[in-house]
DNA sequence: TTCTGAGCCAATCACCGCGCTCGCT
DNA sequence: AGCGAGCGCGGTGATTGGCTCAGAA
């Protein structure tokens, strides 16, 4: 009701879901520099802008290189991601990120 | 210095990782789900949200890191669009951004530094 | 070092990128000019995000300097008077007031 | 020097996580 | 069998603006 009734702007989607929680992009800055630091409004929604496109890039490039064109509706699993993020230039992530994933697959969901 | 302060960054993090109890996750997955879902229409596995909730986690360090050490190279103490289309357009691994941080007009004047 | 130029997009200096992500690079583009064809881009953002969150904050009480301030025992007991009244206003509805 | 604009505070409520069922492979 | 979409239900932290002075210009 009140969603419809203000999302008339043109675009198709809404805010709250083309980006991450802008308090959580803004604390997580942060983290980063000393206490006397400050972000501007606008390196805030700058940052916010690149991470949606970070997300975009990652897992269109991931989508359209590989056979997942022909095979239709195969899901993307973690894996996948990871192989189009190094062929991306992003190796500085990989190690890290297995460590992760791994953590989280512990952690998250291993009992039923 | 920025390449040593940047290996001083992944050091920490690889750290942190192997110390870290616990899942602690500061980026929500159903937003991270549902811009994934956004490009097109296909399956996520339970997994990707998570991966891409850190990945998004270490993005934004290391963009505001370089951004940072762009508004300290400019003797300033408040991170603007500018320190971030420097950090962009300085880095291997984040010039793709390159077309989404349009340089302000009122932060033409740090284009030269 | 493999750096690969890119196309300039609008008038600017000529801008060198990762060679393994130009591929990648030229597609969003691509992209993206086509979702601005078919007029798809949000081009400007909402002052806020949801009405009802700007309404409370708008009404909430604030101390010298514009914070917001702690809700006083007095507000709340008054908003859970105002609450039990309402609900017994819609439970008995001829106990209004002359 | 002038004067813009980011941090500060915490209460509501939109949304996040979780458990569940159902359909697909 | 396994795994993800979709839904409903609590619980909760992101959202939010007026004033001040740090600090951009």
């Amino acid at each position: 009701n009140e969603k419809v009734k203000f999302d008339l702007s043109f675009g198709s989607v809404r805010e709250q879901d083309r980006y991450l929680p802008i308090a959580n992009i803004s604390r997580i800055m942060k983290r980063v520099l000393p206490p006397n630091g400050k972000i501007g409004k606008d390196a805030k929604d700058t940052v916010q802008e690149c991470v949606s496109e970070f997300i975009s890039f990652i897992t269109r490039e991931h989508i359209i290189s590989d056979k997942c064109q022909e095979e239709k509706r195969k899901t993307v699993k973690g894996e996948d991601l990871l192989w189009a993020m190094s062929t991306l230039g992003f190796e500085n992530y990989l190690e890290p990120l297995k460590l992760y994933l791994a953590r989280y697959r512990e952690v998250g969901y291993i009992y039923s | 210095s920025l390449e040593a302060v940047l290996k001083v960054f992944w050091d920490n993090q690889w750290d942190q990782l192997q110390y870290f109890t616990g899942f602690n996750c500061c980026l929500a997955l159903s937003r991270v789900k549902k811009i994934l879902k956004s490009d097109l229409k296909v399956r996520i596995s339970r997994d990707a949200p998570a991966l891409f909730s850190k990945a998004c986690e270490y993005l934004i360090l290391e963009l505001s890191l370089r951004a940072w050490m762009h508004t300290q190279s400019c003797t300033r103490q408040i991170i603007q669009r500018c320190d971030v289309f420097h950090a962009v357009k300085n880095s291997e691994t984040h010039c793709f951004l390159i077309n989404l941080v349009p340089f302000g007009p009122y932060c033409a004047i740090h284009q030269g530094v | 070092h493999s750096r690969m130029q890119l196309p300039p997009e609008m008038a600017q200096e000529p801008v060198y990128v990762n060679a393994k992500q130009y591929q990648a690079i030229m597609r969003r583009r691509q992209a993206r000019a086509k979702a601005e064809l078919e007029k798809k881009l949000i081009k400007s953002r909402k002052r806020y995000l949801h009405e009802s969150r700007h309404q409370h904050a708008m009404r909430r009480p604030r101390g010298t300097g514009g914070r917001f301030a702690k809700k006083t025992n007095t507000e709340a007991s008054q908003q859970k008077d105002g609450e039990k009244r309402n609900a017994c206003a819609t439970q008995s509805p001829t106990s209004s007031h002359s």
